[in-house]
DNA sequence: TTGTAATATTCCCATATGGGCATATCTTCG
DNA sequence: CGAAGATATGCCCATATGGGAATATTACAA
């Protein structure tokens, strides 16, 4: 087997720069491809192919506005990849490193009394 | 040029489901390649293809502990995608659409006033 | 209808994937 | 030393990538 296509899921189309950008770009409001490829200073068919995997992890929807494709952001779908890399938050948050510090002194005082 | 390495990055390394249960395996000790394969039911050689992968893009450590290797999560580098999937809570948290409800309708008045 | 703008798709290429399997490497034990 | 355990690597395969260039498709204008 191969790897996994990248319209296998959120992880996978997003671990491509260029679609990370497109979702970003299109965080403000609804754009059409050439804004896009302008946007990114990248060829037409190059942003159009991106965004088919957008499309089909389901990351955009697109709208037909006259001859223009508007394309607009469905982030929903980023939710998984925020909850799972969530879980390891405690490794480098701040917060977290003061709530262990503070529960090893406690578990130091438990275990020494 | 083909899809980018797997060990580019956090996102790119992140993007294969093995490795994501790797690293949640991870997350409470150090596990040696046979007890990570056992608890995935993976071969062995399957399991040190993605730890090296891992490894390269520096969210495992290794330790040697006689003839093994025990596998150290180092988390650190999945902060990076926290960060940029973060930038679109607003796009599927509650607590964000109540922000944002209150805010249009702190621009109504304005706007209307 | 013909022409042009905006997109999508197709073909070609180089590349590296993930998996299976065999094997090399290194460590410890007898 | 030789055998066995624990890992890492190498090779082979099928696959699909992202990019470029050309072209198909569709919508609108003249």
């Amino acid at each position: 087997m191969a790897r996994a296509a990248t319209t296998t899921d959120a992880f996978n189309a997003v671990a491509e720069p260029q679609r990370r950008r497109i979702l970003t770009l299109l965080k403000g409001r609804e754009r059409s491809v050439n804004e896009l490829a302008g946007a990114l200073r990248v060829s037409q068919p190059r942003v159009s192919k991106h965004l088919r995997v957008l499309r089909e992890v389901g990351l955009v929807s697109v709208r037909e506005a006259g001859q223009q494709r508007l394309y607009k952001l469905d982030a929903r779908g980023l939710k998984p990849i925020h909850d799972w890399v969530g879980g390891f938050e405690e490794f480098w948050s701040q917060s977290f490193d003061r709530l262990n510090a503070y529960v090893k002194r406690l578990q130091r005082k438990e275990g020494g009394g």
